[in-house]
RNA sequence: GCCGCCUUAGCUCAGUCGGUCAGAGCGACGCACUCGUAAUGCGUAGGUCAUCGGUUCGAUUCCGAUAGGCGGCUCCA
């Protein structure tokens, strides 16, 4: 009789001896558990034992048993297809965060009544409580049986090439190759199959709840140069309250979305005469974003910046020199030509110059560092610059003010020696993380990025220096480090920090990237104590990458509901009826004189129209004025959650607001 | 850049399988109402149905191109 480990969740563990032939499904009968874990390995419930292993039970409602659930009703969607549209061929149908895709080669894309008919056949197919029957096949056998199915032959064929980059590919990612039947719950007869690693869960009977989302196209194995398929979004869940949710953080997100709440509270737009990706702000916006600045400005001064201004537009010889034109000219805006001059044949007479919008900061900055001579004593120098960058962005690409064709980095530049670097880069990422706090955000994880063993510049020991010095000041911040192995730039090591925001949706902010490169290039030299001539280091920074994207993340972390200190209006004067204006429009008067964005309402809509307005518009805080209040000399506050605190002394109300104000408080 | 979908009043959206079909709500404006914590009532103005071209006796409706938007793929702050 074989024995087995079984290690529950809390992780305690049982010896246990079973009958031959013990499956992992009778060792774990609990009808939530979905597959196994054997030797740190999922598997299938119908997986049995030997002897020796380790099982845990791997229950609906973790991390990998979601997966797996997906993974299943991806097979299931597959399936529905098939019988819908017989020549439909297969592509991949992995899962993904909160759910699942697989790719076809259809006819004709998919239309939205499709994929109610598909959701429809789904039901029919999860009813039938077909089972998952996992078959091991020799690559002979998988190219008689799927013969018909040109993408899964690529698959096979991948595999036995090369086998390493394959790990994400459901298909073919296991030691040996496998084919998935789905068996009739009933008559065990084969309704479909599929190549497949697994696992699976048992049955179709235990897909709680699923939706289908939507259909777009994606290239087959992710490269433009291969065929579009037709790829189907679902998202599946332990049970229909967890679907539930999962649909209403959508719609929160969707209320949420950026570019709604700009134009419903007026922010922002993206005029139509100026150009795809190119944002105006409103006077309402620009109040927003010059609080952001004049408050990060602040806190650069203060930490030792030196503030430059470049222009938006350069000779092309500046990008030839940084090396931008070589591995960054489609991300450029296309030159223009200028200063040529031709005879009256038309002949050139004199060759013109090509200018650039400028796409990246870091090459102006150079100059300036190298317009004089530099000593080390002037080290770490810091050059930071509010500047406004255009990329010629694919125009798939373009989304609102998060990825915008021309954009303001708060860029900064540091210059320092080898040995400043350890300590730069540690209360770097400490000026980083508190300034992003100061705006809201405290929830963050870092992520190095490290150098890609193919694509690098420099030295092997410079990079190694480097990469350890950035790892040191990531775990002195006492936060999450995730590691991107070759996730690095070539010209150097880079750390980001990721901020999750109200609804726990994670945002790339600010990055801190060591550069190897462009010092190089741009022959950069301080001369050292000893006199003689050293290259410094270069560290690219941007805190929050872009100012408009950095708008864009509060104005969706905050739902529009700015604190007092960023909000366009930070009060609003509401009348009880026209008499009282005039003495709402005196404590407007002495609120502004502190310094407070206060407006009355003075249209003729009712007292609670104009509450409902203000409400609308997000202010935080309305001050109500009637006879009460004018006799008390008081003001009646009404919160943005509905709260009242009536008669407050206007005196007392003018300092509440401005402390908010000061203290940088959600309200 | 590629695939699909979308574009009707300032905004959100009805509507026409080609022929009094140009509509609603909100917003704006005007008049009345003067009101204590999320919508007072009545009225007025606003659109060559994105643009250009084609088919047709006739196009907002069908076809094509262009521009912009949305969802993806690829790429990235």
């Amino acid at each position: 009789m074989p024995q087995i480990t079984v290690r529950d969740i809390e992780g305690h563990e049982e010896l246990r001896e079973v009958p031959e032939g013990t499956t992992a499904g009778e060792v774990f009968t609990d009808r939530s558990v979905v597959v196994a874990r054997v030797d740190g390995q999922l598997r299938d419930l119908a997986y049995i034992v030997s002897g020796g292993e380790v099982l845990e039970p791997v229950p609906v409602d973790t991390e990998d048993g979601r997966a797996v659930l997906r993974h299943s009703t991806a097979h299931v969607l597959a399936q529905a297809v098939q019988q819908i549209f017989p020549e439909a061929k297969l592509g991949i149908g992995p899962p993904i965060k909160d759910g699942f895709y697989y790719d076809f080669d259809v006819e004709r894309p998919f239309t939205p009544e499709d994929l109610a008919a598909l959701e429809k056949r789904m039901q029919d197919i999860i009813k039938s409580g077909q089972r998952f029957h996992r078959r091991v096949v020799s690559e002979d056998e998988a190219r008689a049986e799927l013969s018909h199915e040109p993408y899964k032959l690529e698959l096979i064929g991948l595999k036995g090439g090369s086998a390493e980059d394959m790990g994400d590919v459901m298909e073919v990612g296991g030691a040996e190759l496998t084919i998935y039947d789905n068996l009739d719950g009933k008559t065990g007869e084969r309704a479909w199959c599929d190549l497949c690693r697994g696992p699976h869960v048992p049955t179709t009977r235990v897909i709680p709840a699923f939706k289908l989302m939507r259909s777009a196209a994606a290239y087959w194995r992710g490269s433009e140069k291969n065929p579009m398929l037709q790829r189907i979004y679902g998202t599946a869940w332990e049970s229909r309250d967890a679907l539930k949710a999962h649909l209403a953080f959508l719609e929160e997100a969707e209320k949420r979305d950026h570019r709604r709440l700009g134009s419903e509270l007026d922010l922002f737009s993206f005029p139509e005469e100026i150009g795809s990706g190119l944002a105006v702000f409103h006077p309402k916006g620009g109040v927003i974003r010059r609080e952001m600045e004049h408050y990060s400005r602040l806190r650069h001064e203060e930490a030792g910046y030196e503030f430059v201004n470049t222009p938006h537009l350069t000779k092309g010889q500046l990008y030839e020199i940084s090396g931008h034109l070589d591995w960054y000219a489609e991300g450029m805006y296309p030159p223009m030509e200028l200063d040529a001059e031709y005879g009256p044949d038309g002949e050139l007479k004199k060759a013109g110059q090509k200018y650039y919008m400028k796409p990246m900061n870091c090459p102006m900055h150079n100059l300036i560092f190298g317009a004089r001579g530099r000593s080390y004593r002037e080290l770490p120098l810091r050059l930071f610059e509010f500047g406004t960058v255009y990329r010629y962005e694919k125009s798939g690409v373009v989304h609102g003010l998060t990825r915008a064709r021309g954009f303001t980095q708060d860029d900064a530049h540091i210059y320092c020696t080898q040995e400043q670097m350890a300590d730069e880069l540690d209360s770097l990422l400490t000026f980083v993380l508190d300034l992003l706090r100061d705006y809201g955000l405290d929830d963050f994880y870092l992520e190095l990025s490290t150098k890609d063993p193919v694509k690098f510049v420099g030295s092997d020991d410079v990079w190694e220096k480097a990469t350890e010095t950035l790892r040191e000041a990531a775990e002195r911040q006492k936060l999450e480090l995730v590691l991107d192995p070759g996730g690095a730039a070539f010209y150097g090591p880079k750390i980001s920090v990721q901020a999750r925001d109200a609804i726990g949706r994670t945002w790339q902010m600010s990055t801190i990237q060591v550069d190897f490169n462009l010092p190089e290039r741009f022959g950069l030299e301080y001369t050292a104590a000893d006199g003689s001539r050293q290259r410094p280091v270069m560290i690219h920074r941007a805190l929050f990458g872009s100012i408009e994207r950095f708008f864009a993340v509060l104005l969706e972390h905050y739902a529009g509901a700015f604190p007092a200190w960023l909000a366009p209006v930070q009060v609003m004067g509401i009348p009880i009826t026209d008499g009282h204006v005039e003495y709402l429009q005196d404590v407007a008067a002495q609120l502004r004189a502190h310094g407070i964005r206060v407006e009355v309402d003075t249209s003729d809509d009712r007292m609670q129209k104009k509450i409902r307005n203000a409400q609308k518009q997000k202010v935080p805080f309305m001050l109500i004025a009637g006879d009460d209040d004018v006799a008390a000399g008081a003001v009646s506050f009404r919160y943005r959650d509905g709260s009242q605190n009536n008669g407050v002394p206007v005196a007392e109300a003018i300092a509440e607001i401005r402390d908010a104000v000061d203290r940088r408080v959600q309200v």
